[in-house]
Parts: C-alpha cells; structure tokens; sequence
DNA sequence: CCGCCTTGCACAATCGATGTTGCAAAGCAT
DNA sequence: ATGCTTTGCAACATCGATTGTGCAAGGCGG
C-alpha cells in the first residue's frame, strides 16, 4: 500500500484543510477539551483512517516524556516466570502499551544496569520479577521517579505482590504429612524433609514457616537439619539428595521440594530407584510441573497464581499504592494418586 | 543521587562551556568525523560521566529514525519459544539495543495488529517465531520498510531459520527403530504411529518426510493411517492416543511423538499404563522436556538448537540477507536406559 | 449598532538529539 | 604581508506530536 514515506500530522492536516494542532486534537481524543467542533474533529478522523495515518510513538514520547513502554525484568525464562510474562505481555497490550521483557540472569549489576538503561527509554513503568538486590533497584527507579512494583520477591520500599508462600507450604505439608507411607522404624528416614531454595531469601523462609507450622500442627518432631535450603541450582539439589540418600541409607518418609529447579535436580536421582523405594516417600513440590503429574509415584504440587499476580501487580501501579506487601494464596494439586 | 530532572546534552554544554552540538558528537562518537579536538571530546565525556549523563533515547529515535529496539514475535510461551526469547534477549542486549517479547496467541489478527503496532515504534527489526501466516507479516514489514527474520516456520518472501525438521525426524526414527520391542504378532499394534501436529503446517509436513525416510531406508512398511497428524493441541492428543490404543487393542510398537504439548497429551494417557504395556512400545519425541528422561520408560529426544537458531537469525538480518531458508539440524538425545 | 462572551481553530514554542552549514582562527606557502 | 587551506567549533534547522496562547467570527444582550 503505503511504499512511501510514513505520514505525519502535517499531511493529514494539509488533506483535511487544518491545522497540524487541530489534527493532533482530534485524533488524541482532546478536541473537545480543546474546542474542535465534533464535525471537524469526525472529518480528520475519517481521512487519517482513510490514509492509514498512525502516529510516530517516539514524538509523542518526546513532547510528553512518557514513552508507553513498560518494561518486566525477570531473572530468567523457566516455567513460573514465562507464565508471568505471557500474563504481563497481555495486560500490557490489553493497555495499549509496549511489552518490554529483559532477563538479567539473577546478576546484580545486570540489573542496575538494565535500570538505567530502561530510564533512558522513559519507561512508564517497571516491574521486576524475583529481582535480586530489590532495594537498590527500587531507589534507583526513584530517583528517576519511575513507578514500580515487585513480584514474588518482595521489597519493603514499593508496592509488592507475593505469593503466600507460608500458607501454600504449610497445604502442602499438610498434603504430604496425609499421604504418609507406613513408618520404617528406622529413627531419621523416618523424618520429613524440606530441600532447595536459598533460606536468606525471604520466598524460602516464608516456606519453611510455613512448612514449620504444619508440622508442629500435627506434633510432628522438627529438626533443624531436616531443612536444607543453601540454593535453587539444580545441579546442588542433586547432590544433596544422593548424600541424604546415603547418609539415611534410603529415601526419607515425606520430601518437600522447593521449586521447579530442585524438582528436576532431585528427580534426576529418585526418578532411577526402584519403585518400593520411591512408595516409601510421600513427595511434594512448591511448583507447578504438568510431567510432576506423570512419574509413577505421586507427587503433590503447589502452584503459584501467575495471573493474579500480575494483576494485582497492575492494580497496585494504576493506583498509586504505597509500599504494600499483597499476597496471594497458591493453588494445590494434590497428587491423584 | 540526581533528585532532579533529567540532564540533556544542553546541560552538559553550559557544564563544558562548549555547544550542544560539540556534546552530542562528542558523545555519540561521532566526534573526529566532525573536527572537533580529541581534547574536547574527553573534556565533555568526563564531565558527562561524572553528571551521569545518559542520552534520552526518544529524542535520538525521532531525529535519526532508528528507535533501537528489537521485536520478537512468539504465538506463546512454551519451553521452546521460551528459549527462543531467552537467547533472543541476550542477544539484543549484547547489542546494546532493547527487546520487545510480544505473545500473538497465534492469533493472525492480532499479528497484523502487532505488526502495524511495532511499526510506530519505528522497530528497527522483527524475528518472527512461528508464525501464522508468514507471507502477510512479511509484506507488512516490507511496506514499513522493518527488516526482518522468519524462524521456526518459514516465509518464502523472506530470510528464515528452521529446524531441519526432516533430519532431525529421520535420526529421531532411526532412534525409535534401533530400540524397538519385540514383535507382539498382532498385526496393526506392531506398526510405528507418528502422532501430532498439523501436516499442512512445514514443519509438521517435513517431520512426516523424515520419519518416512527412515522407514523407507530399513524396509519398514507404514500406511497412512499411521500418521496422525492434525493438530498440535495437547487435550486432542490425550484423546487420539485413547482412540488409537482402543482401536489397536495396545500400545503400537512404536510412536513418534510430534512436540512437547503432544508429549504431555499423551504422557497424560500412557503414563497410567502398566510397566509391561509401556516395554512394548519404542518412544521418540521431537522436542526436549527434561522431565520426559525421568519417565519409568525410555523415550527418545530431539531437541532444537535455539541459540544457533536465533543466532543465525541475527547474522542473516545483519548481512541483508536476501530470502533464503536455513537449516540447522537439531540434536538427538537417546533414551539412556 | 456596540461591547462582550463563546466557539473554533491556527500559530508557534517545545521536547532532546542530530547533522548540515557557516564562520573565525590557525597554519602554511609564496 | 597576502591568499589559501585546514582545524575547531557554534548556529540553526530538523524529526513529529503536543499544548499554551492568540485571534477572528459568530451569538447575544442592551
């Protein structure tokens, strides 16, 4: 069609017999505020749609400095955060606004980085996703006053959106402690276990209590040695359930696994036992995985609401909220079998 | 820090005592082109250093008419295009440019929406990934004049990337045909089904061809009964595999499994089947799930090579590529068991 | 018919960076 | 000292949309 040179306001105004200002008004929808007549206000609208005339985002967001971009900074693509970001990519075009996704690969300085790139675009706003130094960021888009909201990893400077990560994993304690297996008799294989996921971070430690409170509910024994929470690498998590294998000369009763990432790493080990091994263990998983559903030993699983999140993330921006800490309640899928 | 507005190379100006101009040579590189005394230059860059200085990308995009973002397109995010994003944005970044990650819902429509979206944004290029209707977005960005790349399904108007789908489905059935089971006697069970997918779709098309190949090449017979290819969709793929199973009486001898919603599908099915039934069938999947090698029964991978793909992507559309169809065979990863 | 208030729109400044043009000073040769 | 080239930089127009301001025509009361 158009093998042209784009138009601009100045062509539609010269079609239409106005002004480049009259133009602007009309088809930013301000000609009333700014005294068009209805008639000519329709008329330009007409032949701008007739000539296919869209306006050049990068004036507009020069004159007004807003840009329409909003930017989601997550760590990486796996499962939980691509499900964020297809959610995120749809409410922002559902706004009219530009997607802008950026992973940082959990780095620190990444992050600042791509901060200050991001308010070079005049970012309208950010929202970081698991982020790393929560605090730093959050001062960094204040400075430049650009409004921001955290996700799963909360930051006590800015609105933040959580799961409940204390409440889901004391449901899927609770899940695992009601499909025990019959006691072996033998003293620590028979404890309960909570593996993954990095203590310091606040998402772990929730987990933990939560995981905690279901136990002490039901007057289970807790010893400190039965969490085992120094990272979320996967590699790790398979190391540490060989050596607890070999340290308790078996499976333990109950395994709570903390993330997709310690799911994977532990099932590479436990996925090759024989399966009256794998029976004596009740599993459960912090994440959701649809294969979890598929091995041949049943495995509870806690899934964390993405769309919901991200929703309340919205609704926090779009009204100004103050440092709010929101959580939301995760979903169970109780094993089927 | 800077609890004011933003600086602009005006400020920087009156900083160095030079005009607006010098600055802008100065720190755009530009600056020997344009005669002015490396002794400037460096008085000016370290002055804008130390203000932090950053230049606002909107104005440069207006005045130059390069916006310095990146789009990519992808129906949705699963685990391969999420790899695709992953890389892609790495990739982006390590350019220095900004990626913007837009999820069409395979939705035609709003793929010409985004589209035409992008094209006000002055998108320096578009990578589309699986794309509905390739010709129709190729013609668009040729009218706005948007370089860009196919990848994954290709377009004959434009440079594109695929996976040799047809090598990559040969060496995935040579895999399924070494492991295959014994014979069970019964006639139609002892046949290898290809399942899933949408045959009038290439990729699917040249999948067939490469399973047929290798079929050919070892005498098998195969029937076109034997390919069971319509959609991609994960529910339809649960019931085709209930219905094939029903109407053999059994698992085939073999199935290759045609994507990773595919492999869910039917994993939802055959996962509930008793050990011996699942020894008698030989597994492939064309596409990788980590979770698919901890299944009690062996299947075969293929899995595409996303970094090489969307790196040769960035090397076409960087060497004005004219249209042409590139390949790059994925990898095969066997069943180690 | 006169002053006054609307209504309806055009003019022009502006956002910040770029790049073309022009002009003074310096360098050099004669 | 004169003319010519080179060096080094400032001025200014420009990208396209937005928005404050100004001004003419029309409506209305007196």
């Amino acid at each position: 069609m158009s093998n042209k040179q784009k138009e601009t306001i100045y062509d539609i105004a010269a079609k239409a017999g106005a002004s480049a200002s009259t133009v602007s008004a009309a088809l930013n929808g301000t000609w009333k505020k700014r005294r068009i007549s209805q008639k000519t206000a329709e008329r330009i609208i007409k032949i701008a749609r007739e000539q296919g005339y869209t306006t050049n985002n990068q004036a507009r967001a020069l004159r007004t400095s807003r840009s329409g971009l909003v930017a989601l900074l997550v760590p990486e693509y796996n499962r939980f955060f691509s499900n964020i970001a297809q959610t995120f990519s749809q409410e922002v075009r559902a706004r009219n606004l530009c997607p802008v996704i950026i992973s940082t690969e959990r780095d620190p300085e990444e992050e600042r980085h791509v901060v200050s790139d991001l308010t070079n675009w005049q970012i309208d706003s950010v929202f970081f996703v698991g982020s790393v130094a929560p605090d730093d960021l959050s001062r960094q888009c204040q400075d430049a006053a650009i409004p921001h909201v955290f996700l799963d990893q909360p930051c006590a400077l800015a609105p933040s959106v959580v799961t409940d990560n204390r409440a889901g994993a004391r449901m899927l304690t609770e899940q695992i402690l009601a499909s025990l297996p019959p006691q072996s008799g033998e003293g620590l294989r028979d404890q309960i276990y909570f593996l993954g996921g990095d203590r310091t971070l606040p998402s772990t430690y929730n987990r933990i209590e939560g995981f905690s409170d279901a136990m002490r509910a039901q007057n289970v024994a807790l010893h400190p040695t039965q969490i085992i929470a120094k990272t979320y690498n996967k590699d790790a998590a398979t190391r540490a359930i060989e050596a607890l294998y070999e340290e308790l000369g078996g499976l333990p009763r109950g395994l709570f696994i903390n993330s997709d990432s310690v799911f994977e790493g532990t099932m590479r080990f436990v996925a090759g036992l024989p399966e009256a091994e794998l029976r004596a263990c009740a599993f459960g998983c912090f994440d959701y995985e649809p294969f979890g559903q598929l091995l041949r030993f049943p495995v509870h699983m806690v899934r964390q609401r993405h769309r919901t999140l991200v929703e309340r993330a919205f609704w926090l921006l779009e009204n100004n909220s103050p440092p709010v800490l929101e959580q939301v309640v995760p979903e169970l899928y109780p094993a089927e079998f």
